[in-house]
Parts: C-alpha cells; structure tokens; sequence
DNA sequence: TAAACTAGTTTACATTATAAACCAAATATT
DNA sequence: AATATTTGGTTTATAATGTAAACTAGTTTA
C-alpha cells in the first residue's frame, strides 16, 4: 500500500537540492545556498551526504581566486529521484478500497 | 521558491496514517497499524503527535471487551494535509527559470 | 594591518523516529 | 485453577537526523 520513501530525498532540504539540480546542468553551492534559503553549514552537509550515496557529483575548482563547489546531479539521482517522485504519489492521491 | 513543509506532515508514518484517514470516515487503530504496517509503538507516539496538533481526534471506546482507539481527520488536519501536498508539488514540479 | 567578507567545513546540540520494554485485561492451555 | 499467550495499546530509552553556531582558510577593503 506505502511504498516506502527514499529517506535521503525525504528532507526539505536534500529534496530541494535535488529539485533544482534536476532542472539544470550544473550549479554552484552559493547559487543552491540562495535558492533553497539554507544556511551553509546545513547545504555542506546536505550536499556530503547525496554525494557519497552517489546520487550527486561535487566538482571543487577555483573562481578566480575564490573556491567554488559545483554540483550536478547524477543519472542514480534521477532515477532515485523519480522514484520518490512516483512513491509518494500513494501518498498524496490514494483513495481506500 | 520553496515553500517550507509542515515538519508534522513531513514525515512517512504521519503523512501515511492522514492520507488513510482523508479517505474514511474514521478508522481504528488496529486497521491503521496494519495498512501501515507501523509498529504499534510507533504508531502510537505519531497518532499522539497528530491528535495534540488537532489534525485528528482520537476516540477511545471499548470493541466488545477490547479496548479500541477510533481515529478520525479534523478540518484542521484536512487544511493541513491540502497545504502540505500543494507545497510539494513545488519540489517535485518545479522547472527553473 | 586590521576589519570585514567569500566560500565553505566541522562539531555540538536539539529534534525526531523507532523499537524494546512495559501495562492491563481477555482468552487459551495444561 | 493456575499459568501462558494474545489483544490493544502506552511509555521510555536509544539511535538517527537535522541544524545553527563556531571554525578554517584565504581575499578584499579601509
């Protein structure tokens, strides 16, 4: 009856995270930081965490002579994304039988 | 751009049991438990949680000799339930622009 | 050269989730 | 008729998670 719900995408903030990178190529840390309203501390974590389940790829190079996180979704996070996506849907549209 | 989730409704077991109970009239604990396959523990900390939010009342009676907990969604718990799935559809429906 | 800012990471704490242990009563077993 | 098991839960201790505050490392500005 409830598939079960990823608990890497179920946070408001992972999820959002991955919100945005499904939409674009690739994206900034200060960039995802602004959009998703998240403190830094928080967004680094976050990002470790759907990193490491491989779900995200971090690519850290310089911006001039700043340092700059790039991050971009992986084809496991989409497909684990619209996973979560379809999961959810016995959620939020089920009537009972 | 993201709305914020309800904390209360983020979470699989709560969202389970309100998206049972917005399709019934009411429901029985034991009923709950097994759609849900939660532990009863569990289940019973949730149900505690929703009801003090006043998203649902809870009524207990007894079966025959049972005791027996009947469950049922407030107006409160609709309203919430409807807000909680109109902002996700920000998460997982989004294209940036 | 000292303060303030950029771009993050680490860590300590608070919140949350969950299973295990418990309770009270009913029924089944020997 | 004791005792064990089941029903229908609740309480509580622990594990997992989320988050802000504090920190690192370097840059720009005054």
């Amino acid at each position: 009856m409830f598939k079960s719900l990823d608990p890497l995408l179920h946070s408001q903030l992972r999820l959002a995270v991955m919100s945005l990178l499904m939409n674009v190529e690739q994206a900034e840390f200060v960039w995802i930081k602004e959009k998703t309203g998240a403190t830094a501390g928080n967004l680094s974590v976050q990002l470790d965490k759907l990193s490491k389940a491989k779900y995200l790829e971090i690519n850290k190079k310089f911006k001039g002579k700043y340092p700059q996180t790039l991050c971009k979704i992986t084809k496991t996070g989409e497909k684990a994304f619209a996973e979560y996506v379809k999961s959810l849907k016995n959620y939020i549209d089920i009537k009972t039988d």
